[in-house]
DNA sequence: CTCCAGTCATCA
DNA sequence: GATGACTGGAGA
């Protein structure tokens, strides 16, 4: 008999012991076992063997079944689950969950191997009669020919075939016997022979520079590809991990939840001819079970995945690359609140491969590593093809005449273009969720008088709060600079913006593209798809509107309440909204129709506006970073945000008071708030939240470890719903 | 007296 | 997080 340490996925920090009479317990380590919980039955981790436990024999119970032969959980995944437990301040049972595919952290019998994986191809068929007369068969058919010629050099994997055939070319070879479909069993070296690499283009003199840099590093390192919108970084990806490939290396491609389109796919497996394993929230369980194993077991060569996928193993791994790596979507916002971005420097690290960043607009965090020198940095600042960014100016609304939240002389601009036959874009940014007052005639904003920080409006409270001391006001009247009454909060909602169009410009027709309007599957794309056909004219949306999709025919892109920006109590939101000012620029328009985009705005004499509008993102980027630094706010100072939610509001906040009271005792952390959330009230709980700051990270670590603990021993702690985020960017 | 909703301790 | 035990108020 035998004692052996789990984890369970349960919100409690330690580990469970149980009996278990296996001779050779060592193996048992990263296996899964099937343990009496409580009333139940969970699934668990075996992280020790041969324990000396502290609790007598009577206590323990016995495993009920261990359900591996291999471990689940290799040793370094094991390790990066210690740590992520650590850094992220999270029960580690919790932790390992995330970390596996979630088919197998389900109770069922779990023993489910999967089926051996085959893979379809096409090849010419053996009856040889058929073939004498191919060629005068297909005369007619100039593409069936092309691809019977192609299936003569060999078979070729379905997937690819399709890229350049259509169905009903296959079809028709199909019916004239000539082709036929078989499946073949992968085995772990088939990409390898399969690898081929296909046509590619002669990059110019910066991609060349950039490929050969990263190629030099074969040991961890930390590269960020600064590059603008079109210039050529997926081919720069391409060429870096080629030599990878060739030596039957593997690599992990991160992207943004949107960004993981077919033709993001097609393109890699174009140029290598071998298939690609996808990871997103398409697939169902077995399907990522299916691509988590073959990454594991070496049968991929190259895999692309959102967030979680940073969490596959490799057999023999050679890169990672995390691509627009500013976007949110890389950071979790519920549970484990992980960042893959950071989770993936910690396993090229621990893995001791490259890891590359890329972004046309990177996150004040990654600049400000790559100026510190701790990452390799990289510019691409030229476009590779000849098309221009549309030209980028700044209305002053200051004043001004306003219909919907639109001015009188943009209402004007958009008429021409419409009646040109053009396409325009009408952006709302919602970000910057903590709004600021603003007084329409003069641009003052109301700050508080302790911190100049802009005030939050909390309209349920009908004050306006300060988000770094607290301090609380009733909400104004009158503008306190000018004395006029036109106080405005920027509150324009798409629904709202896109009747008031519909009444103004009834000749054409408006669509809405927000996460109401695109939820459901395909529905995005489909509506992406009627734009560039031209079904509309008018297009009003958000943040969805930004990334990853082109709009060939918008000429004209006015970006509403970007004061919302300049002036939001969330010190990200002008970093938010460069990003997005940017990354928009780069899809609308093209090369033979220049656009223009206005950014509406009270005070256009805004530094940060300036910089963005005459130097760019890169120049606004160091600016805002300079400021970060004089402000003391990250990347320059660490925080964590500890949020709390309660029916009972006195419990929300007295809970983070006792937190707040836990960390005075650090002197080197700085405690900001119990604020309400801006979202204040979610499913009749009352959301609070506060921020511990540090200039150290490590100091901050300890410290949190610490509270954390005292936390976990008060009884309060159980009356509220609480979770602790380590570097929070989102504080709705 | 039952019914239930909310609260609380326990999990090895 | 899930479960079962416990509690107290509403209603018959």
């Amino acid at each position: 008999m035998q004692v052996i340490q789990v984890a369970i996925a349960v919100p409690m920090p330690q580990l469970f012991d149980y009996k278990i009479d296996v001779l050779h317990t060592n193996s048992l380590v990263g296996c899964r076992v099937l343990v009496p919980f409580g009333p139940r039955k969970c699934v668990g981790i075996v992280l020790r063997t041969h324990v000396e436990s502290q609790y007598d024999d009577a206590k323990l119970k016995s495993v009920l079944e261990v359900l591996d032969s291999d471990p689940v959980c290799s040793e370094q995944m094991l390790i990066l689950g210690r740590w992520m437990s650590e850094y992220y301040h999270h029960p580690i049972g919790e932790v390992l969950h995330t970390l596996l595919p979630a088919v197998l952290r389900k109770l069922q019998s779990g023993k489910s191997k999967v089926a051996v994986s085959t893979h379809t191809y096409l090849q010419l068929t053996s009856q040889n009669a058929a073939h004498e007369d191919a060629a005068e068969l297909l005369t007619r058919s100039v593409k069936q020919f092309d691809l019977y010629r192609l299936l003569e050099k060999g078979k070729q994997p379905l997937a690819t075939v399709k890229q350049t055939f259509t169905a009903a070319i296959i079809k028709g070879l199909t019916d004239k016997s000539l082709l036929e479909k078989t499946e073949v069993v992968e085995t772990p070296s088939d990409w390898r022979t399969q690898l081929s690499v296909g046509e590619k283009p002669i990059p110019n003199v910066e991609q060349a520079i950039a490929i050969s840099t990263i190629n030099l590093a074969t040991n961890f390192s930390t590269t960020l590809i600064e590059g603008v919108t079109g210039s050529g970084k997926t081919e720069v990806y391409l060429q870096i991990i080629e030599p990878l490939l060739k030596i039957g290396k593997q690599v992990l491609i991160l992207v943004p939840e949107i960004g993981l389109t077919p033709q993001t796919v097609g393109r890699f497996e174009k140029r290598f001819g071998i298939r690609v394993g996808t990871l997103h929230s398409n697939l169902n369980n077995s399907e990522r079970l299916q691509v988590w194993q073959q990454a594991r077991d070496g049968s991929l060569g190259i895999i692309i995945g959102t967030r979680s996928s940073i969490f596959t193993e490799m057999k023999n791994p050679g890169m990672i690359i995390v691509d627009e790596e500013h976007d949110e979507s890389f950071k979790q916002q519920d549970n484990l609140r992980y960042h893959a971005r950071d989770i993936a420097v910690y396993r090229a690290r621990q893995l001791n491969i490259p890891l590359v960043l890329g972004s046309a607009t990177p996150s004040l965090e990654s600049l400000h590593n790559a100026l510190e020198k701790k990452y390799k940095h990289i510019s691409l600042p030229n476009r590779a093809g000849s098309s221009a960014m549309p030209v980028q100016r700044l209305m002053n609304i200051k004043g001004q005449f306003m219909q919907f939240g639109i001015a009188q002389g943009m209402l004007d601009k958009m008429r021409e273009q419409l009646d040109a036959g053009n396409q325009v874009m009408v952006f709302v940014n919602r970000r910057g969720y903590a709004p600021a007052l603003l007084c329409h005639q003069c641009g003052h904003v109301e700050n508080c008088q302790r911190c100049d920080n802009p005030m939050t409006v909390h309209k349920s409270l009908n004050n306006l709060q300060c988000h770094r001391c607290a301090d609380t006001r009733q909400l104004p009247k009158n503008c306190a600079q000018c004395g006029h009454h036109e106080l405005d909060t920027f509150g324009v909602g798409t629904e709202q913006l896109q009747q008031g169009l519909e009444t103004i410009f009834p000749n054409f027709s408006t669509v809405r593209v927000d996460s109401d309007t695109v939820r459901g599957k395909g529905k995005l794309n489909k509506l992406l798809q009627d734009i560039n056909q031209k079904k509309f004219q008018i297009l009003v949306g958000t943040q969805i509107l930004s990334k990853g999709h082109h709009f060939p025919d918008v000429t004209l892109v006015l970006i509403l309440n970007v004061d919302s920006a300049l002036f939001s109590a969330d010190f990200r939101a002008p970093e938010k909204l460069a990003q997005l000012i940017t990354q928009l620029s780069g899809r609308a328009g093209r090369s033979d129709k220049l656009g223009e985009m206005w950014l509406q705005t009270h005070c256009p004499e805004h530094p940060l506006l300036q910089d963005l509008i005459n130097n760019g993102f890169s120049d606004f980027a160091r600016y805002a970073l300079l400021e970060r630094k004089h402000a003391m706010l990250p990347p320059h100072e660490h925080q964590i945000c500890i949020r709390s939610e309660s029916h009972h509001k006195h419990l929300s906040v007295n809970f983070l008071q006792v937190c707040a009271q836990l960390f005075t005792q650090f002197k080197h952390a700085k405690v900001l708030g119990p604020f309400p959330a801006f979202i204040e009230k979610k499913q009749g709980r009352y959301r609070n939240l506060l921020i511990i700051q540090c200039a150290s990270r490590k100091y901050l670590q300890q410290a949190t470890q610490q509270a954390n603990d005292a936390l976990l021993e008060m009884a309060l702690s159980k009356q509220v719903r609480w979770s602790i985020d380590v570097s929070p960017i989102d504080f709705s």
